[in-house]
DNA sequence: GTGGAGTCTGCAAGTATTCGCAGTTACGAT
DNA sequence: ATCGTAACTGCGAATACTTGCAGACTCCAC
């Protein structure tokens, strides 16, 4: 239960309050080994607390993005998809023609992160990004 | 009229034929020097052609990526936002704390471009990203 | 010219996500 | 305990965009 010490502890130190609803949205998304979609995470709470509502369930992500406990990602299939931020940061090559997504180490963009921190003084979110183009058999 | 007969010729080498509608979508975003929605997209065409529907802006605009004559951009606004390819590509850093908007040369993803295709073999799109994150008086 | 075979469009319905509101709940102070 | 304030939620409506469909328009072959 250790993830869910963490989320007391950092929705109390903000006002917030925990609530069930909550806590099942944030298990749902840390049962899940892939990437997952809101409509998902509705269907696992609802499974157990029958009458939520899958508005709360977007505001509870809205939230759990706020206190970097989950990284939200749009890997382009219409809706976006949702990851656990202790499960480590990671990117996305997404593939416009054939849809192949090639997994990326976070270390990829962390050169870009630097520069950015430096000739700007932008600290850049660079936890989770999908980046779109062509893989190397779709190029024409 | 030279974005004119790029339009044509580029529509007629697919198989794809000009409509005024098209001709009017693109001429709004040319004309237009910001980064120009959707939304506003339609209500310019509709001044000058009052039963447009927006699904064929929508889908005229769809096209005109696949062309690679208009880029599209989530600028974090709730809509997304299209700009005229041949205008220069470029970046932005959008501060989610207080909105700011930074611009980027294009050349600031460069490097990332490249090491993506040497590395990958993937052709990344990175004609006109937004990057999120926190600007230098947002940080706590 | 006529007749397809596509292509394109308006319209209406659908999808993913957000928002306003009014009732419920939690928590801290008395 | 009880009261007040603020946080939270379900519900329904709104928003931004997409899709299916059926009619209209083009282009080309004959
Ligand atoms: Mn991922
Ligand atoms: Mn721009
Ligand atoms: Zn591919
Ligand atoms: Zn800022």
């Amino acid at each position: 239960m250790k993830e869910s010490i963490d989320l007391t502890s950092k929705l109390m130190a903000q006002g917030y309050r925990l609530t069930p609803q909550r806590m099942m949205v944030l298990s749902a998304i840390q049962k899940s080994d892939n990437h997952i979609s809101a409509e998902e995470i509705y269907a696992q709470v609802v499974a157990g607390y029958p009458c939520v509502n899958i508005s709360t369930v977007y505001r509870t992500l809205e939230l759990l993005k706020r206190l970097d406990l989950v990284t939200e990602t749009d890997l382009g299939g219409g809706r976006v998809r949702y990851h656990p931020a202790d499960k480590g940061h990671h990117h996305h090559l997404v593939c416009q023609e054939c849809g192949r997504i090639i997994d990326l180490g976070e270390t990829v963009l962390a050169s870009l992160g630097n520069r950015l921190h430096r000739e700007y003084g932008f600290r850049a979110d660079l936890k989770h990004l999908a980046i779109f183009g062509r893989c190397a058999d779709c190029q024409g």
